[in-house]
DNA sequence: GTAGGGTTAG
């Protein structure tokens, strides 16, 4: 026996246990008072306390028998207990009790959690058919999907149905959140459509992981109406509909049900607020993300990772580095995630050196990078300039830490070279790589074209990119913008034309400000806020301020000579007069915008900056803001 | 007196 197997089941000192074993229950030589305690402690999930019981019991003689080991085999599983379970296995054959059902299930359970899944399906199979019962088809099924076997899980599957085994909702909580793979969404289907057949649907649970599943897969829709369908939603119900709008990138509804969810009564819980997060990452809603955190810290929250990590999310996105930082450096055990949380804000807001040494001080720290916190790192250098850097990083990412650089670390890669004007070492970057591009990747290169003025190269890359992305518009439009600069109305007029031919439109473009906890959302030209008289005699007076500094009206270059759309008043001036309507002298107005900013705003919005003397940040929020869901109208923020 | 399951961050 090896020392570690030794060690995981010694017994305890007994001044440990004092609290844990009352004098009568160490007197009684029956096993009864001994299994009450352990049962206890394990439903009140104190694992590790159970398993100090379980030793306690060894130590003064007395034999486990089949009501004790499903909670020591339990706490095991709870508590990913390799070790022990094999021992215990070892108890468990010497008292005889390998075929009673429930320690056969419990069994199978725990090498399942532990990731030894051959271990379990020997059990499994070493049972005879009339031991194995609903239940242990559930535990391997659900220990199959656990350790992603999904092929196994099926074909287990079909076997319970060729052999007659009742199916049962547990059946289906083990094989739902494996639909979610995109070759066994017509399992999910079938599965939704049996589900009622049977009656299952009628649980909360199953309906629950339904509507998961259809959110994971991306059917947000499905997923929704699913949702409405429950009469009697739990906080679990809520969870999961907050969680699928929030992977799905659709903030603002996440926002809403979560308001809808405490007019229910029904109260949040971490995940619920992990949700609302990073919604308000997404939205930039500082106040709403300031607002969840009070009342994580009154829930007694705080210590959850998950929640901190989204925290660090929150005020990075939302610009607020010096709060993230100190939800940061507050945190005791940081994990990759947390770091990259961190070193992505500091690269957001162009502080590519501080992001540099932060994932340096990572590394020091003993956590090893993947491929996402190499993202982020790539992108602080691309955004600050840090060529050399994000070479050095890029090079070391599979010679010193094994990982495969992927399309999306390309793209920082092209986007790098690219804005330093190494157009060329970029295009053979591509070339060169061992991975198919991917839209991100030409669009990079295209992106780096308009910034050097090289229309040759963009028409290179426009071919390219089209063909993987052929209605994403913003790659039209940035070919036009590379024409319209070169004075190619040729080569606008042919965008035009193709713009047409596959009936796309200019996304309309939105910026918003988060005020008094609500986000006001404008479009181009938007005339349905409720102060649009003050925000527009506003932008009256900063325009002729502005003309009186430079002499002439701003040159709009994007809508200037041949116009894509015609898009009124740009949204992020919309916004800018709003902030300066209603907030205090002193604060800075913090505006987000879903599309890039155009440069005629950027230069209008400087120029306001210093003659009204106000700090603005407008936040290009291209590369993480997503609408898949289409874009919600003002009204709906309000 | 006992077992199987669902929601979570970059």
């Amino acid at each position: 026996m090896s020392t570690r197997l030794k060690a995981s089941l010694d017994p305890c000192k007994p001044a440990k246990l004092l609290h844990l074993i009352t004098p009568k229950i160490a007197a009684s030589s029956s096993t009864s008072p001994w299994n009450t305690r352990l049962r206890e402690l394990a439903n009140q999930s104190l694992f590790a306390e159970a398993l100090s019981v379980y030793r306690q019991m060894l130590r003064f003689g007395v034999s486990p028998n089949a009501f004790t080991f499903p909670f020591a085999l339990k706490s095991c599983a709870a508590l990913t207990l390799p070790f022990a379970g094999s021992q215990l296995h070892c108890h468990v054959i010497k008292s005889g009790c390998e075929l009673e059902p429930f320690v056969l299930t419990s069994l199978i359970s725990v090498y399942c959690k532990c990731g030894l899944i051959d271990s379990a399906r020997k059990v499994f199979d070493g049972s005879g058919q009339s031991m194995k019962l609903t239940v242990c088809y559930n535990a391997l099924i659900a220990g199959y999907a656990l350790n992603s076997r999904v092929s196994n899980a099926v074909s287990l599957f079909g076997k319970m149905r060729e052999l007659g085994v009742e199916i049962n909702a547990v059946t289906m909580l083990g094989l739902l959140p494996i639909c979610v793979d995109p070759g066994y969404v017509w399992l999910g289907m079938c599965l939704h459509c049996c589900c009622v057949k049977i009656g299952l649907d009628v649980a909360l649970s199953v309906a629950n992981c339904l509507v998961t599943m259809y959110v994971k897969c991306g059917s947000v829709v499905y997923g929704r109406r699913l949702f409405d369908l429950i009469p009697e939603k739990e906080l679990i119900t809520w969870n999961a509909m907050i969680s699928g709008y929030a992977q799905n990138g659709l903030a603002a509804p996440v926002l809403e049900l979560y308001r809808e969810m405490e007019s229910c009564g029904v109260s949040p819980d971490a995940v619920t607020f992990v949700g609302v997060l990073s919604s308000c990452a997404h939205l930039g809603a500082h106040s709403v993300g300031c607002e969840a955190e009070q009342r994580i810290e009154a829930n007694g929250f705080v210590l959850n990772p998950f929640l901190n990590n989204a925290l660090i999310n929150m005020y990075a996105r939302c610009g607020n580095l010096k709060k993230a930082r100190a939800v940061f450096d507050g945190m005791p055990r940081k994990n990759v995630v947390s770091w990259t949380a961190i070193i992505g804000g500091y690269g957001i807001h162009g502080h590519g050196e501080a992001a540099v040494q932060l994932f340096d001080e990572m590394i020091k720290s003993g956590i090893k990078p993947d491929g996402t916190a190499f993202v982020s790192v790539l992108s602080a250098c691309s955004h600050a300039g840090l060529t050399d850097k994000g070479l050095e990083y890029f090079s070391a990412m599979e010679k010193k830490y094994g990982l495969q650089p992927g399309p999306e670390h390309y793209s920082c890669m092209v986007d790098l070279l690219g804005r330093a004007g190494q157009l060329n070492e970029a295009w053979e970057l591509i070339e060169s790589m061992p991975v198919e591009p991917d839209g991100a990747v030409w669009g990079a290169l295209l992106g780096a074209c308009k910034i050097h003025k090289n229309v040759e190269l963009a028409e290179l890359a426009f071919e390219k990119v089209i063909k993987l992305e052929p209605t994403n518009i913003g790659y039209y439009v940035l070919l036009s913008n590379i024409y319209s600069e070169a004075r190619n109305l040729e080569g606008i007029k042919r965008v035009r034309v193709m713009m047409r031919e596959k009936r796309l439109k200019k996304d309309p473009g939105c910026s918003y400000v988060e005020f008094k906890g609500r986000v006001h959302l404008f479009m181009a030209g938007d005339k349905s806020h409720y102060q649009t008289t003050e925000i527009y005699r506003m932008l009256d007076e900063l325009e002729s301020l502005v003309q009186e500094v430079v002499g002439t009206k701003v040159i709009d270059q994007e809508n200037s000579g041949e116009r894509l759309a015609d898009t009124g008043v740009h949204s992020e001036k919309l916004a800018i007069a709003f902030g300066l309507l209603n907030t205090s002298p002193g604060a800075e107005i913090v505006v987000m915008k879903n599309l890039r900013i155009c440069g005629d705003c950027h230069l209008f919005i400087k120029l306001v900056s210093k003659i009204v003397d106000r700090q603005f940040v407008v936040r290009d929020a291209t590369r993480f803001h997503h609408f898949k869901g289409g874009f919600c109208s003002c009204k709906d923020y309000w």
